[in-house]
DNA sequence: AAGGTAGTTTAGAATATCCTAAACTACTAT
DNA sequence: ATAGTAGTTTAGGATATTCTAAACTACCTT
């Protein structure tokens, strides 16, 4: 197999991989929605700020979500709105029913 | 957030998960072309046949792919063909150049 | 400046994933 | 029956993820 196909397959394999965890998904598809900040998805999801934190930076590192600052709030977003279309796939193949 | 919503996304990136492996992502890519035995596989990505097994168990636990035997040899193929428009989706915003 | 609110970072333990090597099973051919 | 081919399973160690708790940074208000 080739080296630089391997490469690529690497790269998407690792970005796949920072959507493929729970919270990460929801974090997502609540983000899809709006933008939101730290408290909010704590709250939602029931966990630690710390938590949260450590699953927004891998989004944030990975390049699938921007954020900015509001006064002491930390808002965070989606970068790249074509992800919608992805997410919408992915629900639609493997859990249809799957509204959030 | 809801207990139902949780177990939900779980199952989803648990999906999301499996392909999320450049092994296995590949194995889905070249799948999605043709069904292929093991020792094909192996030759393609250059391991040892005992790895691609347990990466093709993954996929099929999961339910992406199935297989059938012919003689001495398991073909492998993908189970659902709509698979084929998700890893496009994928290809195409996370590495457009990604042809394999 | 002091205290409160919002978020990040770090350290450490628990768990999960991954690869290698070797043993094992299933089928084929002679 | 024996040997060869194709694939699976298991055991292990190495590495990576994940969560919790606590310390830390940044901004705001009074």
């Amino acid at each position: 197999m080739n080296k630089a196909v391997l490469s690529k397959a690497e790269r998407i394999a690792r970005t796949l991989s920072s959507i493929a965890h729970p919270s990460r998904l929801l974090i997502i598809c609540m983000l899809l929605k709006r933008e939101m900040f730290v408290n909010e998805l704590m709250e939602k999801l029931g966990t630690t700020k710390g938590n949260i934190s450590q699953h927004l930076r891998v989004l944030t590192d990975r390049g699938l979500i921007g954020k900015r600052r509001d006064a002491n709030r930390i808002f965070y977003s989606i970068k790249d709105p074509r992800l919608a279309n992805l997410i919408a796939r992915i629900k639609k193949l493997y859990c249809p029913n799957f509204d959030i």
